[in-house]
DNA sequence: CTCCCAATGCGTCACGATGC
DNA sequence: GCATCGTGACGCATTGGGAG
């Protein structure tokens, strides 16, 4: 196993070798994968001497030390663009950035709803929910379903599943009389739960808040939590994304290391060619 | 089989960068 | 100035492999 260490400085901000600190643990971690995490920062090599004389520096004043650098996708395109064969990050297209546009053209929903997959649920009165995939392009568009209420859904909290893009489109939804659709699951088949509006939100919950004013200190505690709910399925998404770039950024680096290196063995062998070239030996 | 450890992934918080 | 985004850091859970 190779100890690579990779450092590739982009105005001195880039800096990748195999000292990730993984926690706070500190735990040392040497001759690991062949995946040269990033170094956190710097100055996290630092603490080898400073740790020792100045004992545990805690993370409100680490985070003051750390250095900000760019994003991955910027990185990654500063590369590309140095070496042809480094892909580039595509620039998202900003699509889950406030109610698509084919939400418009419901049929006067009363509540609309959006899970931590991006997706829209509208419920319109007259028990029709519609969903809206905004990353589909379109394809799917909206799908309007009616609500079944099959039989007597069981108490309290109602498993709502939905087979996305079953072969014959159907998709099952419980709704009982409550107003929140909430998302329980995620994967493959996304499940969906309905609960009353007093119950505790599981976590990647977001539950919007129906057309009309907010005033009561009730309302606004909600319209607090719905806030939070939506900034935390927001912050969830966006750090998977951080990390999927970090790991694109991470191969892509490796790539340029295997490549350089090939390329200095290369130089060395020329090099060595023309030494004895210009120099024989006379023996 | 159980325990331990390292690796990995995820959710969340904090905070700088950026756009308005 | 504020809202939003991107990302480092942290804590936790899960998983896989090795040792006993």
């Amino acid at each position: 196993m190779t100890m690579e260490t990779v450092e590739s400085q982009h105005d001195g901000s880039i800096t990748a070798s195999l000292t990730e600190s993984k926690s706070a643990h500190m735990q040392t971690q040497t001759g690991q994968n062949s995946i040269p995490a990033l170094a956190q920062v710097a100055t996290i090599a630092e603490t080898d001497e400073s740790a020792e004389s100045e004992g545990v520096i805690d993370s409100h004043k680490r985070r003051e030390i750390l250095s900000r650098r760019p994003s991955y996708r910027k990185i990654l395109n500063e590369l590309s663009s140095d070496v042809p064969g480094v892909p580039k990050i595509e620039e998202e297209k900003s699509e889950e950035e406030g109610t698509p546009p084919n939400i418009a053209t419901m049929a006067v929903p009363t509540s609309i709803y959006q899970t931590s997959t991006g997706q829209y649920i509208a419920i319109a009165q007259g028990g029709t929910i519609q969903i809206s995939n905004p990353g589909s392009d379109g394809v799917q568009g909206l799908q309007a379903l009616t609500m079944t209420n099959s039989g007597a859904p069981p108490p309290g909290a109602t498993i709502v599943q939905y087979a996305a893009q079953s072969a014959d489109g159907t998709q099952q939804f419980f709704v009982p009389g409550s107003q929140v659709v909430v998302q329980a699951a995620t994967g493959d088949m996304p499940t969906y739960q309905i609960r009353a509006p007093t119950a505790a939100l599981p976590q990647g919950v977001v539950m919007a808040a129906s057309p009309g004013s907010l005033h009561s200190p009730q309302q606004l505690a909600e319209e607090a939590t719905r806030k939070r709910e939506l900034r935390l399925m927001k912050n969830r998404e966006a750090a998977k994304e951080c990390r999927r770039r970090k790991k694109e950024y991470v191969k892509c680096l490796e790539s340029r290391v295997a490549v350089l290196e090939v390329q200095n063995k290369k130089l060395i062998e020329e090099l060595e060619t023309l030494k004895d070239i210009c120099s024989p030996k006379t023996d």
